[in-house]
Formats: C-alpha cells, sequence, structure tokens
DNA sequence: CGTCCTGTTGAGCAGGTTCAACATACGTGG
DNA sequence: CCACGTATGTTGAACCTGCTCAACAGGACG
C-alpha cells in the first residue's frame, strides 16, 4: 500500500502533466475529458516499485508530481539505470506483454495509472492519440541515443556533464540561477552513466575543482559554466 | 531476373524487403501497390555514405540487399555506431528536418528511397501504415535499450559476445552450422561497442580462445557455443 | 547523542587504451 | 598468374582511467 501522508493531486496538477506530456496535442476536450476519466492517480513514497521487470504490462504511468527512474537490472546483478523522470513523462510503455524494465519513484511522487487496456480502446477511437504516443516515443529514442553516445563515447566527467546538461535541458522554467536539483543518488547516477558511485562522486569533484560546478549539500548542484559543461557533454 | 543478384533490383527483392520490414502488415494491395509505386531503387558501392549528419532529412531508406551502419560523430571526433542494418530494416526516420546522424553502407547494397513527403502523405491515407511505423519504431527502442545496457554494463568480450548474439538472433533464417557473416570493420564495431578496435580484436581472441566461436577469415565467425555466448551477452 | 545512510577521498589494482610492430588479406599492375 | 603495395587485423608493452576495497566525514533521524 502506498503512503497517501502527502497531499492529494490536484486536478490542477493532473491537467498540468498531461499537457505537458504533449499527449493531448490536437486532442478535443472531449477526448481529453475522456483521457482524464480513466486515470486513477496514486500516491508513492520515495523509493517505492511502480511497476518491476517480467510483471504484466497492464498499466500506462504519468507522472503529476515528483522523479522516479526506469531501470533494468540481470540475474548477474548488474543494472542500467535508463531514465529519471519527472512530471509529464511516460512511463511503462511496453510492446510486449510483461515489461522489460523495472520504475521506482526517487522521492514522493503522484502518478497517474492508465490501464492499458482504457488507454489504448480510447487511442482507437483518437487518432490525434495515437500520433502522440509516436511522437513521445520518437523523442524517447532521440534521448536514448544521446545517452548511448555518452556512454559509449564520453570519459567519466564528460558523461557527468552529459547528464547535468540533460537535467538542465529539461527544465520547463530554466532558472536564472543555474541551479539544479538532484533528486536521486550517486549510485543510480553511476548505473545511468555506465560508472561506479566513487568515480561519480570524483567526477563531482573534478567539474567543482575546474569551477565549472558547485555542489550545494547531497542533492543541488548549481552550474557555474554552462558553456564549458555543454562542451564537455557535447553528443551531435 | 532470376540470376541478376548483381545489380538492379529485382521486383522480388523489393517486396520481400518490404515483407520483412513489417510496414504493411494489415495493408491492403492497392496500398502495397502505391508503397511500391513512390519507392526509388538505389545501387550503392561498399563504404558509400547514404544520407550524412546535418542534411535535410527529405527521405526514408529500405534496404533491399547488402548491409549498412547508422553512425553519429561529434567535433571532437568520437564517432558511435548506432547500428548495423540490413534487409528490411529502416533508415532515416528524423523527428526534425535534419537528420541527427550518418548512414553508410558496408557492403555493395541496393536501397529503396521513399521521399519523405511521398511516404507521410501515403500514411495519411492509411492508419494501418502509421500503426505500423509506430510499432518498428517501438523494436528500434527496444534494440537501443538492450545495446545501451550492454555498453553501460559489459566487459569487452560480453560486448563483443552481445553483438554476435544480436546479430544471430536476426536473421531469418539461421543456419544451421551457426556461421556469421560480419560485413563490417573491427573498428566499426568497436565503436558500436564503445570499445577500440585492439580491445575487440582481442575480445574476438579470447572468445575463440575459450573455444566460444572460431575465427575464420576476416568476416566470418562460427559460433561454437551458443549457450555460453547468450550467458556473456544477457542483457534481460 | 549515537546510529545509519550517503557521499567523499585515498591507495592499489586491473581492464582497456595507446603506441608500435608484425601478420594477413586483398587489389592492382607488371 | 604472380609480386607487390596497401588495407585491415592481431599481438605485445607501457600507460592511464576507472574499479575495488577501505577509511572517514557529514547529515538525517530516532
Amino acid at each position: 500500500m502506498t503512503g497517501s501522508e502527502h497531499k492529494a493531486a490536484s486536478q490542477g496538477d493532473v491537467r498540468d502533466a498531461i499537457r505537458i506530456s504533449g499527449l493531448c496535442h490536437e486532442l478535443d476536450d472531449v477526448a481529453v475529458e475522456r483521457l482524464l476519466k480513466i486515470a486513477v492517480p496514486q500516491d508513492y513514497r520515495a523509493r517505492e516499485q511502480i511497476f518491476g521487470q517480467g510483471s504484466a504490462a497492464n498499466a500506462i504511468y504519468l507522472p503529476c508530481s515528483g522523479s522516479q527512474m526506469v531501470e533494468r537490472s540481470v540475474a548477474s546483478g548488474q543494472r542500467q539505470v535508463l531514465a529519471f523522470l519527472q512530471r509529464g513523462h511516460y512511463l511503462g510503455f511496453s510492446t510486449s506483454s510483461h515489461y522489460v524494465n523495472s520504475a521506482y519513484t526517487l522521492e514522493a511522487s503522484c502518478i497517474l495509472r492508465f490501464a492499458s487496456q482504457d488507454f489504448f480502446s480510447l487511442a482507437e477511437d483518437y487518432p490525434a492519440l495515437r500520433d502522440n504516443i509516436g511522437r513521445i516515443s520518437n523523442q524517447v529514442l532521440e534521448r536514448v541515443l544521446d545517452h548511448l553516445f555518452a556512454i559509449g563515447q564520453k570519459r567519466a566527467h564528460e558523461r557527468v556533464a552529459f547528464l547535468l546538461c540533460q537535467l538542465y535541458a529539461r527544465e520547463k522554467t530554466p532558472t536564472e540561477d543555474l541551479l539544479l536539483k538532484l533528486p536521486m543518488r550517486r549510485s543510480d547516477i553511476g548505473d545511468y552513466l555506465g560508472l561506479t558511485l566513487e568515480t561519480t562522486s570524483r567526477a563531482f569533484s573534478r567539474l567543482r575543482k575546474d569551477a565549472l560546478i558547485d555542489v550545494k549539500g547531497r542533492d543541488h548542484v548549481q552550474i557555474l559554466d554552462k558553456e564549458a559543461l555543454e562542451a564537455l557533454a557535447e553528443v551531435k
């Protein structure tokens, strides 16, 4: 059972998340209302599983608040973090009948749950919805290709620079002071970038020493030299 | 007709490629004919560019024969090979107006070219075609996530095992003797797996020494122990 | 105030890279 | 058809980045 000690999802939060997600692009009001009607909001605590690798893929998720990650593990114990997500990002699209990845919250989150059946039967009625799903998964593909480049070709501190730029670029309201929140642990970042947590930590230290960033406590980073950071992170 | 495997694309080759690609799933004959009508076959020599990073994304490509690769390079000189392709695989889908990747042939190839405009206006008329495009790009995403896992978490010889399993798994007619053709160079494999060409070569040697494969000349590999190879390659 | 958890830093090690030599395959022209 | 020259692939040796193991520091929370 999930904790309900946090504020319930307001209608505004929900609509905001859907709008940000791009799922409603070109969709009429009736369709949006039908979409809202099949959405079930659910509250999660920090570090709780949303769905697990191998379980039946019977829902799609849309975070309204908080932050989440998608990962994949193998029997030999290795783990690859595939994505860090937040409000307006989709989780749980699966080609097969079972999830091949797991998803967890990083912070306490409110997440909309759409039963696959409801969702896809709605998509049957609205071609625009199918197009939007296609557009979203193309964006996902693009991000993953950038990620692939970074892991395949970049050095440790460049990979960390890549993550910081990726996180900054997706902020809807880029903060003027370039302050970034990092809700994940060093080990999560390491598994995202194909590094150990120690190497990740050293990479942060190096960027700090070179005055590209300032590490503010455990989970905040201030970008001091955005251009230099982007030059390190270059993936296209 | 039957013996012209050298140059001109036969109608059979073309239909075969389209069938393998999965683009015609649930598509009626009229639609398929219209698709064939806008396809322009073109012959390429080995190691020729099909399209280049930064150029206008005005076409989609479908190889009928030969083999190809998609790569991305950055100013600093690093290159990531993103995919090795062959008959029935799609090339050149782009979200933006310009390609962010380049594509080259590995061997001499015949490739169908669809002008984006023609292609997408045809897709306007056939929802099934749009669905098929969506399904194909989901398959691409799945492959890229496997690739990401391999590069992020696997050691050198495990990555090579991963590539060999990936290439073997996609053979339409799995050869009984487990003989695999590798039309790419060691440096291409290295850039695909995030390794240098020397490390790649050493990884092949290691797999040979451990009797998992047999390297037959420059561009053929015989798989001797498929189970062991798959155990090394495990990505889910 | 102590405990646990996360992050940082250090030291030694190892896998992968770099640089270099050699081997083999392939295409070309004699 | 063979000989040669160039491409690609393999192997060796030294080096270096990142990993492993370990100690310590700083918050968060009871």
